[in-house]
DNA sequence: TCTATATTTGAACATATGTTCAAATATTCT
DNA sequence: AGAATATTTGAACATATGTTCAAATATAGA
């Protein structure tokens, strides 16, 4: 905070409110977390594609057009927050959407893209 | 797509299917630039900020402990993305949330958070 | 046990990102 | 016009990120 601004009263009021609502910074962070594991185009098309059906890291790499490597290390990433689980079965690994909280998500952010034209 | 993985007979239906299914590049890009744009602490922090109220960027800088000059490039990027608006008023510009879209996701994202304790 | 296939892992590298600093704009007030 | 304050902007820099490549694991079947 190089910079500074003077904060006027009728602001002060203001900003003690918003203050006080506001998240934790544990819970900013586990949030944009969350929101930053969507937030690139090849992790969000392999969960677009998890929203369909639950594939295994092959089928995965053949729908996103990404190395088998690239789709694991994007699998790990989407595994450590909490937005896709697995299963194995034999050689394979099967990924899913871990709930539908996702969906949800996605969703409501596909309508809001398709409403700003 | 250095490494090549047989896909069975079995998972091409599958994989067909979800392609068929899969939102175009182009959404997938605007998608996940919207997420990109939740998915950093401070500008998060600034959005859970603005879902209180309307506030001037030298009220953000307040609130979130960053400088004026670091909010308000992150305001630009919201901005861009569309994800919050503003109007001036002699010598403040003040910031609100663009729709209630953005609320929906957000609390719809705590939860997702709060329930995985 | 040996081979083949699926997946994961770690290092390396190029690119993207977030903050700071200094300077430029914009607006109001005197 | 000139001073003061709010905001934006661009360059610079350090750090984070995503992909590739090569190698390591894991599992099934011969």
């Amino acid at each position: 905070m190089a910079e500074v601004c003077e904060v006027h009263k009728q602001h002060m009021d203001k900003i003690l409110k918003v203050k006080k609502k506001l998240p934790s910074q544990e819970i900013d962070l586990e949030v944009s977390d969350f929101f930053d594991a969507l937030g690139n185009p090849s992790r969000l098309n392999i969960v677009f594609a998890l929203m369909e059906d639950e594939l295994c890291t092959c089928d995965l790499s053949n729908i996103s057009n990404l190395s088998v490597s690239a789709v694991s290390h994007q699998l790990r990433i989407l595994k450590d927050r909490k937005i896709v689980t697995y299963r194995k079965d034999g050689k394979n690994v099967f990924y899913r959407l871990s709930d539908n909280h996702i969906k949800d998500i996605l969703k409501i952010a596909l309508e809001h893209i398709k409403e700003d034209h």
